[in-house]
DNA sequence: GTCAGATACATTAGATTCTTATGTATCTTT
DNA sequence: AAAGATACATAAGAATCTAATGTATCTGAC
């Protein structure tokens, strides 16, 4: 099963900041493999989405990128800012509490039956 | 505090049709109080995105509707039908497991280290 | 040695869905 | 009488994703 797509919108940006904060740096790609496997296969990042998500944070200044070569091959590598782990915490916080105020819209009749 | 709005998008929909499952009939206004009430003011839904949304509900066919008269005063009514049910345990069942994964993915750091 | 599939970047047209603003009208409370 | 709440609705614009497309290199299998 893969999540409709409308659910990823909006957690996209933290999931990415939070990974960038657990890894200290990670390539675009390998952003994509790493969700990929962490959810077992159930968020699908496309790169049609990530590289705009990720281009969007550089310019608001929360990574910094550098490019190394692999071969011929350029990658280009993302890493948290200062003000970027800042807004990690931010916006992880703000999703945690999210989810628990949904699980409890979710739950309303279990819990007053 | 107020959640940033691209939490809330793609989450409106199941929202709705959840509050409906548990409540018969609701109209619009009145949805988006109880939206407010029940998470204590931090998910406002604006009357511009949740009318759309229940329009394209009825014309998905998964909520029926009737217009009552408060006084002079018109009200619209809104009933999942068959559909509407089958669709709304989708919809809470994928959004409950989305928010399992969620939890999985902002605490990675807590679990493996 | 070549072909398929994976790796790795990127852009773009179009779709979806929300925000913000606006409009209309009635009811209630001060 | 005026302000604020109730109650519907639409519409321009913004944001963000999907799906498609493009370019290029590397690797493993046959």
């Amino acid at each position: 099963m893969i999540y409709s797509s409308e659910l990823i919108k909006g957690t996209l940006k933290t999931i990415v900041l939070k990974l960038l904060a657990d890894n200290k740096k990670m390539y675009g790609y390998e952003i994509t493999q790493k969700v990929k496997e962490l959810t077992l296969d159930k968020i699908q990042i496309t790169e049609g989405a990530l590289y705009p998500t990720l281009h969007a944070l550089e310019s608001d200044g929360l990574v910094t990128t550098e490019t190394e070569f692999i071969g011929k091959r350029v990658r280009k590598y993302y890493s948290l800012s200062p003000s970027g782990k800042n807004k990690t915490k931010e916006k992880v916080s703000e999703l945690a509490d999210f989810m628990e105020t949904m699980k409890f819209l979710l739950d309303i009749k279990t819990k007053s039956v």
